[in-house]
DNA sequence: TGAATACATTCACATATCTGAATGTCTGCA
DNA sequence: TGCAGACATTCAGATATGTGAATGTATTCA
């Protein structure tokens, strides 16, 4: 694997890990907005939200194109929401197993490691 | 959808979003291993790739038992791979659509957002 | 019990990222 | 051409994150 590859998907992954880029492609995830509309449905500032389109429009996560004097926003591929769901999986059953719910095994909650027989 | 699972999405992201931390997972990808292992094949300091796994740990992404003297991690759940790999082929697509290969078609290579018939 | 190995943690500092405020640019319309 | 609406960008301060150095803890073995 060539050695920047970690360092490009981690930029990728570091793009996708924010709380608000996160919301406003939550609002994006079934249709197109204007600037305007994901600045509503995220209850962000303008100025915020511009902020974090552009990062995500650089990083080709998002597409963007002008309709008169909005810029309509979308979401580049598919695969991100794919990706979304899996983390959202992923998340879920972390939680459950960190409540010790998994076979009813309740681990120790400080950070200590055991030792098993 | 509750008001913090962004958050909660978003930080789960966090942890996967570390250059470091992704050659941690990619040595874990297929084996369990020690941290020494570990440290050979990520080339990273004791310490640093302990601290990360400490990270890793907290967030329920590895598991870590003691074997001995040693301790083993191992990725938590399988679909963080899934989830990896999801973002590889989009990062390699994203890449391909930044070429302008698709369609042939090449984009301004300055962030301008041109307007379309 | 003491030394050695394997690993974890703390601290202080450097670096990156986020944010609001202010301001700039583009488009449509009168 | 001038104004208004829609959006982008820049800047500076705040906050978060990452890092090495030093040190601490647990386990094995003599």
């Amino acid at each position: 694997m060539a050695q920047d590859f970690f360092c490009l998907h981690s930029d990728l992954c570091k793009t996708l890990a924010s709380e608000k880029r996160q919301r406003i492609l939550g609002a994006l995830r079934d249709e197109e907005l204007t600037v305007s509309q994901i600045v509503t449905a995220t209850g962000m500032t303008q100025a915020n939200t511009s902020q974090h389109l552009s990062i995500l429009r650089a990083k080709g996560v998002v597409n963007a194109r002008r309709d008169g004097s909005n810029i309509r926003y979308s979401i580049a591929n598919p695969k991100i929401i794919q990706a979304f769901d899996l983390i959202t999986e992923v998340m879920q059953e972390t939680l459950d197993a960190q409540r010790g719910v998994v076979d009813g095994i309740v681990e120790p909650a400080d950070g200590r490691i055991v030792t098993k027989a």
